[in-house]
DNA sequence: AATGAATGAGCCTTCATTCAT
DNA sequence: AATGAATGAAGGCTCATTCAT
């Protein structure tokens, strides 16, 4: 049998196309990403049948990745400690990498990203969005949809979470200060 | 005083920039935006020494026609008022213009936009900036930074305007709904 | 003696090669090939060392594969019948298998077939060859080379058949007339 | 205004273009014309859209070329002489140029021109196919159509002219061993 | 100033061939 | 021998910018 492939090659790709793309934008060449990869050039395309194909698992991994972390040991408690805790747990994620972030939020606002892409990640988040959906029924947006309110809650966390970067030092301030406005705004 | 022709050249390229970049991203080629703008190929480099010169004259200038517009026929009374004056007419006019909203949007997350301009940018929208002040010294988030609680304004118009215009029939009701929650947030 | 396993193999790669040429030219890759062929892309080179190599095969494989069509019971009549028979073999063979006679037509004018590969087709094709030679000697003809009248035989029998596959209904028509040409021609 | 567009330059691809396919195929880079053009490898992109371009426009250059080469001076004689007279200006043609002959063969096999060139070239060639026409009603082929005998006088020629460019020192005689032999056949 | 051809570096992708498994 | 991942040179084409006219 040949060799098969590698995953750890697949995350060197997807990681350095992280790295660069955060830099450079969705501009960075497939080529600079594999020399930041440690791979050859043409391995990009062993692992990825083309560039816009590997953005679009980019963006995948990456939601995932922070729903998984802002799932983690989710308390069964009441909403709002649910909420709290994603709060958390997400705000802190982007703080710790803000490279990460920034590349959330470069493709978020491409065209690159798919629809099919968009509709993946938007189910990954559903235990996410059902929480919020619980918040909401109780307060003053229970007559908006679900998607605005989710929507709301994400764009005050990217605020949130570009000034924690910006100000390490007052991150957890802004953290809590972020989450309060967020609780007012939504409850 | 009346425009010279140069004028609007200077203004066709401007906005056929627009245009090409709402629908193909930064990547759009500048033949493609001369030949949009009805002028030849040269011409852009006449009125802009680079692609990143347009970009950036681009993205200043969409942010102070949007500051203009916001702040036309602000009254004088008191702060709650005069905020949602702004609000009202900053999101309909990203209801009114999409293309426009959307350039801003991946503008604002490129990093081709300088410092300066967004410098240049937060200068222009000051008088916005203060009536947000004014608001935030009597709210909860007095002891947080002003451009914090104009980042969190920002960002809650701009998740508004995306629903306004996903959803035109409903665009009246999201728009109160925002401030609603804006207010809410911020008071 | 049975074929191989191998030998299978070998004619999948062949005649898949035959197909994707025919449809895509001699730009066909060698992983689709292989892939038409429903073989693992690394076995085209172990069965032939380069793709020249695999092309040249091909071509000697059709050439010998449509000489021995041709030659298939031969009558041991006169020259006119026996060339009719070559004649009326050959055309059908092209209009039954139009993607082969593409395929031959592409390789016949290609420069990746080495002078080898057309000796060793020529040799193959001595009996008809014979045949072509006793109608010349007793024709007008008799002071040209052999190779330049069965030249002229070839690209006949090439027209014919383009005509034959095109309006496959006139297609015996067309055969006839073809060889009531040729026979004038050479004779 | 700016410069205009150099005729000498398309010509100039065009030709490299000629002596590059004639020696590698149609696989020649379009890097490699330039470069024998003497231009920058991006004006061959200026004076063709697309590689498939510059090879259409080539083959209809060179079936242009041709056609016009045979037309000059047609007799207004009987269809017999004016056929000679094609025929004679049409093979020493090929001899004269065995590279455009070259191309031309390769081209007419290849699926990279268009049913437009071919339609292109058919026209252009009107007053040649009028000759045929003329000699086909007078003879045997009658009842076929003037596409397959075209077909027929165009294999002819191909195959003489193969003759005439290997052995040039005879050209003359398979000149006239070719026309005597097309003749025969459809007269 | 106006025009658009000229330029060549750079981009994404393909592909024949090799080789680890 | 079988398999298919690995490799990197090469290819067609694009594009910001320059500059002859």
């Amino acid at each position: 049998m040949a060799r098969t492939k590698s995953e750890d090659r697949r995350q060197a790709i997807l990681s350095a196309a992280a790295t660069l793309i955060a830099s450079e934008g969705l501009g960075a060449a497939t080529a600079s990403i594999a020399k930041a990869a440690g791979v050859p050039s043409g391995s990009v395309f062993t692992y990825f049948e083309t560039k816009n194909e590997l953005v679009n698992q980019l963006y995948r991994e990456l939601k995932l990745e922070l729903v998984a972390e802002v799932l983690a040991q989710l308390p069964k408690k009441d909403p709002k400690k649910q909420l709290h805790h994603i709060w958390t747990r997400w705000t802190d994620w982007g703080a710790a990498f803000p490279e990460k972030r920034r590349v959330l939020a470069q493709l978020t606002v491409s065209d690159e990203i798919s629809a099919a892409s968009r509709e993946h990640a938007l189910k990954a988040a559903a235990p996410t969005l059902e929480v919020i959906d619980q918040v909401r029924q109780q307060g003053v947006l229970k007559s908006r949809s679900l998607a605005f309110v989710g929507a709301i809650v994400e764009a005050m966390a990217a605020t949130t979470m570009d000034f924690m970067i910006r100000e390490p030092k007052q991150a957890a301030h802004y953290r809590e200060a972020g989450f309060e406005t967020l609780w007012k705004a939504i409850s």
